[in-house]
DNA sequence: CCAAAAGTGTTCAATCTACACCCATGC
DNA sequence: GCATGGGTGTAGATTGAACACTTTTGG
């Protein structure tokens, strides 16, 4: 056998996004009070390593499960980092030897995105805590999770525009038009006019309006819409156009 | 430790794309004469397991470097295949100990997508048989080497979509509208009229005719262009719209 | 009344689509 | 001349962008 070629533990990582009320990105972010471990760099992704029977895509659902309590969530693998300095700083390695009780040397990570409504009650087996972390203000974090993060935006706007339908895994099941549009802007870096957002998505025929309006707001209120799944199905397996 | 967290070998695999001059899209297929092994099963996707201190798109570089000669070539990362039993036909395992000296229980792979110009002369470094199959005739191949295949199919065609610019790594340097044409709408599936694509081609300032032309057709001579890189990267850094 | 956002209508320009028409070449 | 494909032109339809206008609500 040529001894270069060699064995490595294998995880997954995930980068869990939701919207908040205040029109901005989040992801959530972990942490577990390990001893010895200095507070300020114990926030990191959810992840784990992969079980000896276990594919990547199982792996994700449940460190996604262990994270949120919910059963099944969307997710989608976007990239395996394998840089073999990922995990060589001195306090991941420390980490790693709490974690896993075991002296690690290389890691490499299948990193997964994942969506999750904001106001969803998070229930975590696993963590002492699990919180929303605006995308803006994410910390430094061990290993490459940073990079897995920026490069983790540019995976969503992309799965945007392959399936737009997975946006409604951001909205509330009820949602106004403004609320998407904020969403959408957000997400895809144009500048479109709301009005003529407004227009297009009334010729969705898998948006359906509600009778049902905001209430209390200091201008006209505007009308409830929820996303129909199979309508979006059977007729619009593309691209928004 | 918890003994279930498991080291495994990571491999890269390598679908490296082409298109003949019948317009179909071809792949490369290697075989190695090993002792005792089934010749019908020896064809496969080239790649390898990845060194000590090797990253994947290294590792993949490397490959495809032994495989064609070719120093630098386009690459991109699609998915990681981790299912538990994708090595476990009893064929595969053999093989691994005779390509790898070594027994190996599990392996995870890293699949690449990779394109070549077809004429271009393979110098493999480390095969005995590199050969173009074209899609249509891929035979069974060993661990889940098809599975790879079909969905590369799926990436080729979201990569054309977010950056034309990698078609060109496809054509000849000097290529009629015909030639792209033909390339272009076996990997996007529209029906697009091929006198409406020759004008929208004339709008891209980076498809530059030469004054050159088709010799010994039994029609009027089609005009040689070339694609000016640096044109589209200054100009165009999206999609074909 | 005013401010703010909802939601509709209108207009102009850009783009797409279908197809007519002429050109060049070999047989 | 004819078949085949190269290449341009045109007209109508579709779509997109800008923005005016009307509606609703709270203050």
């Amino acid at each position: 056998m040529n001894s270069n070629f060699i064995q490595t533990y294998v995880s997954v990582d995930c980068v869990v996004f939701g919207f908040d009320h205040e029109n901005r990105l989040n992801i959530l972010l972990v942490q577990k009070y390990l001893d010895e471990m200095p507070v300020e760099r114990s926030k990191r992704l959810p992840g784990s390593l992969i079980l000896s029977h276990e594919d990547v895509d199982d792996a994700a659902q449940r460190v996604l499960t262990e994270l949120t309590g919910i059963k099944k969530m969307v997710l989608k693998q976007f990239k395996c980092y394998a840089d073999p300095n990922r995990a060589s700083n001195e306090d991941d390695i420390k980490w790693m030897g709490k974690e896993y009780k075991h002296q690690i040397e290389r890691i490499i990570t299948v990193a997964y995105l994942s969506l999750c409504k904001i106001d969803h009650k998070i229930n975590s087996a696993k963590y002492d805590t699990v919180d929303w972390c605006t995308i803006d203000k994410v910390p430094t974090l061990p290993f490459d999770h940073n990079k897995i993060i920026t490069e983790s935006l540019i995976e969503i706007r992309k799965w945007i525009e392959t399936d737009f339908s997975i946006i409604f895994e951001l909205l509330p099941k009820k949602f106004t038009i403004r609320q998407l549009y904020q969403l959408y802007s957000s997400l895809s870096e144009k500048n479109i006019d709301i009005k003529n957002f407004h227009k297009k998505i009334a010729t969705f025929s898998y948006i359906i309006p509600l009778n049902e309006m905001e209430k209390n707001v200091s201008h006209r209120a505007a009308r409830f819409y929820k996303f129909d799944a199979k309508v979006y199905k059977k007729n619009y397996n593309k691209l928004i156009k």
